[in-house]
DNA sequence: GAGGTCGGTTGACGTTAGTCAAGTACATGC
DNA sequence: GCATGTACTTGACTAACGTCAACCGACCTC
């Protein structure tokens, strides 16, 4: 078993399907590499493979006709895209491009549809990964519709300072003008309100975040939206 | 067969089921029904049941600490609600109310894990529907990133009076209030950009909306977003 | 080393959308 | 009848965000 199949066994599709079914259909699989701002597939492309994302960084956009483009998903090790397009023998609905120098695993979906026919476990365990997705999405709209910018900086923070307290400092996976793209906004304005942070104990330096404490970035995310002023009202007293 | 498993019957879920398939699943299920305004089921509750909405409108929200309400779904004829947190036996990610009076068909979630262990098919078919949520999901995050309010409604118009060319009626199917929310904006913010809109020949009466050029509309709803005080401009000279 | 590009920041300014408040129309209940 | 409430609209004001432009520093190529 190469390297490559032994990463993509632990990807969260294949989380509960037994090792030996998810090595079969991982096998026929060959390995792909993309170079930085390089394509992967363009939306509207009959769809030929899904792809598990390796190592490197991978974006997921839409395309609107006017020609701006919305990231509607930025991946890494471990993550699974096209498989929905793959699956259902049509046109991937979004672009992908590589962010970083990439590496995937890349299955033709004649190789994953047999697989999913035949193999109930797997079918399951595909469905399983689908809802988290969904999830992910849901909580996407939830942040756009009902938070403002800094807060969804505060929370995209948050998720990369994973269960941890007090003081924190976090590197930025990737570039600002993605990290802004990513949570909906121009890189002047994500520039911005990082500022806004500082008021919350957050610091950028370079490429790392400081946070003062999580747990009042947390409190920041979380807070009514029209409440920042009154916050800072208070703060005054 | 009662009349609710042969509406259910029809439901994109089971689209690619025998029917025989999903008679079985469907007969174990029972009929719910709801008043405008009743919760059917709470975020965070452990899920119990998957529903198919029969009749009605049924929306899906979610609740930020600080108590505002992002809508992420209304649902009605024909969709389903509660599979994601059911076929996993976890919390409900969402809430789910009746926003009029609505009937749906309750479906045990164990009763949901036997058929979809058991059936290929049918899991087959869910994760077919699990897609189309994503893709769904995946046009609101670009709306919401890449447009403006009025072009949201455009959007929202256009996907009502469908396939529909040159002039076009269209009734708005819940009250203004839930379009905003779902929408993403405040029900003042969809009164002025309703107004906007009559610049495109759109004209709001009640609850109606009466589409002059419904090519017009789909140019204006997928413009660049800046560009429309060049097109302002435009009409001028 | 000169010139170029790219990522990032900042300032000035305009547009969009949210807030607060008032007011209308149309229900429902007493 | 009148009161109450809700959906919706409008106006005035403010905050948030996008746009345009200038600018800096890092890194590249020639």
């Amino acid at each position: 078993m190469t390297l490559m199949t032994e990463i993509a066994l632990k990807a969260p599709v294949f989380r509960s399907v037994p090792e030996d079914h998810a090595k079969d259909l991982l096998s026929k699989g060959h390995m792909k590499e993309a170079g930085r701002g390089a394509s992967i597939h363009l939306q509207g492309e009959r769809a030929h493979s899904m792809f598990i994302v390796l190592d490197g960084w991978v974006k997921l956009y839409r395309m609107s006709p006017c020609g701006t483009e919305a990231v509607v998903g930025v991946l890494t090790k471990g993550d699974c895209f096209g498989e929905a397009a793959a699956i259902r023998g049509e046109v991937y609905s979004t672009g992908a491009e590589a962010v970083t120098q990439a590496h995937m695993l890349q299955l033709d979906c004649h190789d994953l549809w047999y697989a999913v026919e035949n193999d109930v476990v797997l079918c399951r365990s595909m469905l399983n990964s689908f809802v988290k997705g969904n999830t992910a999405l849901v909580h996407q709209l939830e942040q756009l519709k009902s938070h403002s910018g800094a807060q969804r900086i505060a929370d995209f923070l948050l998720g990369l300072c994973k269960d941890e307290v007090g003081e924190s400092t976090v590197v930025l996976p990737y570039d600002k003008v993605l990290i802004a793209a990513w949570l909906g906004m121009k890189p002047e304005s994500l520039s911005r309100s990082f500022r806004r942070l500082e008021g919350c104990g957050v610091k950028i330096v370079k490429d790392r975040a400081i946070i003062r404490s999580v747990e009042r970035l947390m409190e920041f995310a979380d807070e009514d939206a029209s409440a920042s002023w009154s916050a800072k009202a208070c703060r005054m007293n």
